[in-house]
DNA sequence: AACGATACGGAGACACTCTCCGCTAGATCG
DNA sequence: CGATCTAGCGGAGAGTGTCTCCGTATCGTT
């Protein structure tokens, strides 16, 4: 019998190899959603079972491991972008709820922001690309909202998405109450929206 | 000859003692400007020539040790905060300046809005007095330009300090190039500011 | 059953934080 | 100017975490 091969020719997994990945996913997620994304990733190992090389076999490092943790999480983000897409009247509307969910999801794990943040700058890191897809789709909402013009035209979707980024990063602080989650977003919006005489100024 | 006593009446530090309190500062101040504020604090130790335990009985931790160091700046905050409040014609101009200053002294090293926003939220720690006390500035800012009507009535202080501390950490992502700084800036600006006054004027 | 290929595990090298305590060297007093 | 008292020094080392290396176990195939 032949080999199963996947797709792009590579060979399939080892059957342990896959339970072990899975074992660390799992160990991970609870081990993050405990202690944040700094957590020791020699715990997570030995809460998964598997000796340190193992964990860092599949996952060199932090963030590979974030991303793969993240990426089970990419279906729920895109599901609410087709949501928004479909579902709503008001193309500003539509940017905010997106910008939120880019907030919501960066909230995950305490102390995510960060990596994300970094990531977006390196362009050279497994979460990269994520933040990229992301920052693209927020183009998208962000230009139907601009024609429609409910949002200013000086503003830029990346932009956009480093203030949902900060917000989450704001959150993270014990001190912003839930008061300050919303005043930062109502802030954050009346940032980018036009109101009734949009002429936006000079930025000096 | 009497010893001489500090006005509370401690006896006065040992020469050395202050020597070295000096050269741990320079030391610290060089270190944390080349590797950020998570640099090393044995490595400024080394640097300073003196051993870690010196350093660690001066500065109990890597955040007292930055309070010192940042207290060395704050005349120039404090000298900015009276430039603002005397030399402003517009009081929405003057909380803009005051914000801008407040981001740029959070970025005086790369890191230190972390450590910064933490400081914040627990309030127990030898940077929340300065937090505090910037906080306290800003509302003394907020009021005046809501009094003049130039800021919206629903915006807190505290809300507007951790979103200049925000800007100052999405700053720190090499991705943030000099237009996203100044977008964000505008961007928060346009958050707060009443329409009428969303046009900075001469800012500085 | 036998044999590669693949993956496992954990000891250990290295880095960093922070403490402990024997000793040094300022300060003060006679 | 010693003598003495003690604040302050320094660095070894314990604890914790990251990440690598390689002998060994296991999987999948023939």
């Amino acid at each position: 019998m032949m080999q199963r091969t996947t797709t792009d020719g590579a060979r399939a997994p080892r059957a342990d190899a896959q339970r072990n990945r899975d074992r660390i996913l799992g160990a991970a997620e609870q081990y993050f959603s405990e202690h944040g994304v700094t957590g020791s990733l020699d715990a997570i190992a030995k809460r998964a079972g598997v000796g340190a090389g193992t964990l860092y076999r599949h996952f060199p490092n932090r963030e590979s491991l974030l991303a793969a943790l993240l990426a089970a999480r990419d279906d729920a983000l895109v599901a609410r972008r087709d949501d928004l897409r479909s579902g709503s009247v008001n193309a500003a509307d539509a940017l905010d709820g997106w910008l939120d969910a880019i907030t919501a999801w960066a909230g995950a794990f305490d102390g995510l922001p960060e990596p994300l943040r970094a990531a977006t700058a390196t362009s050279s890191s497994p979460l990269a690309m994520t933040c990229q897809g992301f920052i693209t789709t927020t183009e998208e909402f962000l230009r139907a909202a601009q024609d429609d013009g409910g949002a200013r035209r000086d503003v830029r979707a990346r932009d956009l998405f480093l203030a949902a980024l900060a917000r989450s990063w704001v959150r993270g602080a014990a001190l912003a109450d839930d008061a300050s989650a919303a005043a930062l977003a109502e802030l954050t919006r009346n940032g980018w929206a036009t109101t009734s005489a949009a002429r936006a100024g000079d930025g000096r």
